[in-house]
RNA sequence: GGAGAGGUGGCCGAGCGGUUUAAGGCAGCAGUCUUGAAAACUGCCGUGGGCUCACGCCCACCGAGGGUUCGAAUCCCUCCCUCUCCGCCA
């Protein structure tokens, strides 16, 4: 949620800056719900200050033994009025609250201005993709050969979208979730986390997921429990400080985990269906940072080096991006994709995505730390990134250390992982 | 799932219809004293919101949501969570 302050204060401007993301704030409707709410808040408090002294009044009169029935009869009738208009001042509250949790976040001034994708800034490159003097296979032809990639098998069990691996393939995906948590819980400072996939719905509208965007998650109830699968570590490492108030000392907070993740993919219908690039359910570290104000420009470029160190680990070559204003998630201020070489598509493919979100997920969950200069609770920045997506990293694994002969070589890295196997298949 | 005990500010803890404007203590911050420190003493010290140029004034919040009442931390209802024991279980 961006500043509701702005809203009332700066709305033009702030329409303005929203306008950069594509994002058109009706501002004539909301000037007008904001002028009623202001009236309504402003009578309300009135009515509500009469009750207080009034009622103090009738209890200094009876601590006295006087009589209290002129008093009494002011109060008559007041309680409903105050009912009516508490009730109306909530219903005001709650549409604005609808409106502001629908709004995203302010785009940073670095962020180019952009329609989508087509206008992204190239920022680096890093590697040279391999000349191949064979034909080249995709990854799911590679993974063919002993069922080791099994999209069939998988659409047998759950449907599209999902996919069964076996063998060297299962066992090289789960290397390279344990060589990437392993670099960043050694390497990169951060705090290895195991966390729940179920949370509740206050969880998912903390990061953005609701109350927007319902029909790309995954929902599960238990009579009138109502849970959803995370689509993203991201939800929850960074609501591990939802409603909390953070020492200054215990910042920046950097925490990691490797999940599952599921992913309706509602409107991508026919994207990406063939192989693991696009699936339901899938796997990824995912790098989360919790810091000051001051330092998230900062640590959004350290978050992205520590995702960028994963692939020059594993030898993919890669380039990066930042993202345009009008291809940003709907929490982020900033964000920097990554995106790998593959051979099959002779082009590069989004792998991870790093993102400054400023503070405004720490609204939503009311994260703040203790400024030690001002000792008062402020609120935080949150940033995630993917560091990286494990079913990518084994596409491009596979596609970019393919063999005439259909095997795969295992990068140095992951042998460790992989009984020192240097290749599968 | 069953039985019991609890949820009050950063922490401890009193309050169980109206002198509560949430006592008191601890921790923290500032000051006095001191060569310095400690002790002692004095003051400050929850969160969110509204109105105001401002000084300030006001509203809400005692796990959550309802209810009773002129008035609720306190009484009633529903729910959630924590702890102890029992049961079940990877």
């Amino acid at each position: 949620m961006i500043d509701p302050l702005l809203l009332r204060t700066q709305l033009e401007a702030t329409a303005a800056q929203l306008a950069r993301r594509g994002f058109a704030l009706d501002t004539v409707a909301l000037a007008a719900l904001e002028a009623e709410r202001k009236q309504v808040q402003t009578a309300t408090q009135e009515l509500q200050n009469l009750r207080n002294t009034r009622s103090k009044a009738i209890g200094q009169a009876k601590a006295k033994s006087e009589d209290t029935t002129a008093l009494m009869a002011e109060v008559a009738g007041l309680g409903d009025r105050l009912k009516a208009d508490e009730q109306r001042l909530g219903e005001i509250q709650s549409r604005l609250a609808e409106i502001a949790l629908r709004v995203p976040n302010l785009p940073d001034a670095s962020a180019p201005e952009g329609r989508d994708e087509t206008e992204n800034v190239e920022q680096r490159r890093w590697g040279t993709p391999r000349v191949f003097d064979f034909p080249v296979r995709d990854h799911v032809e590679l993974g063919v050969h002993d069922g080791g990639l099994d999209s069939e098998a998988g659409a047998r069990l759950s449907g599209t979208r999902f996919t069964v691996l076996r063998g060297g393939v299962a066992r090289l995906h789960r290397a390279l979730a344990q060589f990437m948590l392993d670099l960043h819980t050694t390497e990169h400072g951060y705090t290895e986390c195991n966390v729940p996939l179920l949370v509740n719905p206050e969880v998912m509208q903390g990061t953005g997921q609701l109350p927007k965007f319902e029909e790309d998650l995954f929902a599960t109830q238990v009579g009138d429990t109502r849970r959803y699968l995370i689509p993203t570590a991201e939800v929850a490492l960074t609501n591990l400080v939802r409603e909390s108030i953070l020492e200054a000392a215990a910042l920046p907070l950097r925490m990691t985990a490797h999940t599952l993740c599921f992913r309706a993919e509602a409107g991508s219908g026919g994207r990406d269906l063939r192989g693991m690039i696009r699936q339901h359910q899938f796997e990824k570290v995912e790098l989360v940072s919790v810091v000051r104000p001051v330092d998230s420009a900062a640590e959004h470029e350290r978050m992205t080096r520590c995702a960028e160190v994963v692939l020059e680990q594993l030898g993919l070559p890669y380039r990066r991006l930042l993202l345009c204003t009008g291809d940003m998630g709907f929490a982020a201020a900033k964000t920097y994709d990554l995106e790998v070489w593959l051979p099959s598509q002779n082009t590069y493919r989004e792998i991870s995505s790093c993102s400054d979100c400023t503070d405004f997920q720490a609204r939503r969950m009311q994260a703040r730390w203790r400024n030690t200069d001002s000792g008062k609770p402020e609120l935080v920045h949150t940033l995630n990134g993917s560091g990286v997506a494990v079913g990518r990293a084994l596409v491009a694994v596979m596609e970019n250390y393919q063999n005439a002969d259909g095997s795969i070589t295992v990068p140095e890295v992951l042998r460790p992982y992989m009984g020192g196997a240097e290749r599968i298949g």
